[in-house]
DNA sequence: CTGAAAGCGCTTACAG
DNA sequence: CTGAAAGCGCTTACAG
């Protein structure tokens, strides 16, 4: 293995000369820039990665949590974010927490030890705390959607509520009278904003109260419970906002068991915009999350952070748009 | 951030005292041995990942190539990788190749440099020199069905070619006259293998040629297409054996657009056994490999090779069985 | 059984 | 503009 020291010998200057040139830093003569140049490339010389982490604290790498990369929407998201990282030369930690306190600690724990240059939140049960141990250290973050928001730091969020909004009011207008909702777990952000936008179309219809929510946990089998659960308790019902795609699937096949014509006896919308709903039979309507834009965006956020000097961070909230996709299980 | 010498300085002793304690090489009197654990447990040092890893040339780290996690048999892979990995303090770095041999090759070398305990490979355009060049570093690795096998260096993969029998021949079972198959691409071994089991079973039929086989991607979109050539090419055909999921989703849908009635006018029979099978109408019957099991496994021979000294390694093949799972798709 | 010293390969004040 | 020196935090021969 070629050293500095190799190349700072075969140049005749000092390591210290080398290492300021490669990094661009201080003065040197237009003649040594040049020539140490030559004999970097001449020997092959590429900089230890390690021993820069050793010094410098950063490591070119950004960790990415997840509750798990199982969940169909994950891997697009992760997908952005490794794209994007890679034309940086980043590499990416997959970190799957399954939305526990326990994983989280100690991903975030391994993760600073390691020196990563940031990290992509988009889990449960990570604390402000934990995003200020992290900054404390020097090392940003910017939280995804599902992590709360409420914190002082970058986070990249969708607008939930209004799809939720897209979704109820296109079944109000293509015709359903009763409309039920399987919403997500209770603590998970998003999925009470999906449950407020839904709230906000039918709080004012005489048929509506609390008995038209199901409460699921964003898996396909909970889809298909809520959606039987649902329809015992309301036989009439014709409308069906999923707050997730892969409940929607699930209640999709309750649908067909329990006998029901989707769309025409029932229609359904689900959220998240994920592959599988284009090939399902029928084909799911949906809420499209920008989720690869979401995962670029999120390395464009930690560099602009890396690039500015500790103290003089401020955080940048954003929140994309979504968008309503029309598919057949919702046509009329 | 307490040091080693932090340590030693409390103890008494020296920093290589300390060292060699933690990580349990040479001597030390049990009395200096307790001191020494008390002093670390009451400062609460841990030792810097990065220092170590630029002595020990090693890093904790192991990088799990794959062609992309968007394809969802993958991420069931990552879990058992992943689930494996951080049960030994292990953190994965995910890499998406696309199956390109610039993006092996940059993550290669990056991996490379940053001292990684070894690679679990599964992606084309990976070649025996690659694995050579990481084995003459001192990493592991180990390869995973796509990858190609036939190198002399660990290897994990499941019967392709007997899981195709099964498919196949049990197509032929429920009485199936005219059987085509959707193929996956031409550079892959398990394409190849999977073609070659369909082919064991029908090549004896009078009705069998080449036009029976259409050459998919493994993306949805290619199943789908295929068989509309297929239904072009054989207005008879009544049995189809997609070489994987994501393609029996895609012939599924053009299936219903041909107004075929699955299974008895076409049967269906998939390959790798990715949840959605379960969810599309009618679920798709499969068969299933063991994906995280093998990422288990993955991780387990990488550190049985981590564990031996590099000139005492010897590569394992092993070869998984595979599970026929039978669904509607298929039943008659 | 233990310590002093050198080294892993870089970076960064500090001098000049 | 450039170099010598110290340091990042650990590990490992080498002595004794």
């Amino acid at each position: 293995m070629v050293t500095i020291r190799d190349v700072a010998a075969k140049a005749g200057v000092s390591a210290a000369t080398v290492s300021r040139i490669i990094n661009g830093k201080g003065q040197a003569t237009p003649e040594t820039i040049a020539r140490v140049h030559a004999v970097i490339k001449e020997m092959g010389y590429k900089p230890n990665v390690v021993a820069r982490s050793l010094t410098s604290r950063q490591s070119n790498t950004i960790a990415l949590l997840v509750p798990t990369i199982s969940n169909p929407f994950f891997p697009e998201l992760a997908r952005g974010v490794e794209d994007s990282a890679n034309s940086y030369g980043l590499n990416i930690f997959l970190c799957n927490t399954d939305d526990e306190r326990e994983k989280v600690r100690n991903y975030l724990i391994s993760l600073r030890d390691r020196y990563v240059d940031g990290v992509i939140v988009n889990s449960l049960n990570v604390t402000e705390e934990d995003l200020e141990e992290l900054h404390s250290h020097g090392i940003p973050t910017v939280t995804l959607d599902r992590t709360f928001s409420s914190h002082k730091f970058s986070s990249i969020g969708v607008k939930h509520r209004e799809g939720a909004r897209l979704a109820t009011s296109h079944l109000i207008d293509i015709g359903c009278k009763r409309i039920g909702i399987i919403r997500g777990p209770e603590d998970d952000s998003t999925a009470i904003q999906r449950l407020w936008g839904y709230r906000d179309c039918v709080k004012n219809f005489d048929w509506f109260d609390q008995s038209w929510i199901a409460l699921g946990d964003f898996s396909v089998k909970s889809g298909y419970l809520c959606m039987k659960e649902l329809f015992q308790r309301h036989p009439d019902i014709d409308g069906v906002y999923a707050a997730n795609d892969l409940m929607a699937i699930g209640l999709l096949k309750a649908a067909h068991e329990w006998g029901r014509k989707v769309p025409d006896e029932l229609a359904i919308v689900g959220f998240d915009g994920i592959d599988m709903t284009q090939y399902t039979n029928p084909p799911i309507s949906t809420v499209k999350q920008p989720a690869y834009e979401m995962g670029r965006m999120a390395i464009e956020e930690l560099l602009r952070l890396k690039k500015l000097d500790e103290h003089n961070w401020y955080a940048k909230k954003q929140e994309l748009d979504v968008e309503f996709i029309l598919r057949e299980s919702s046509m009329r």
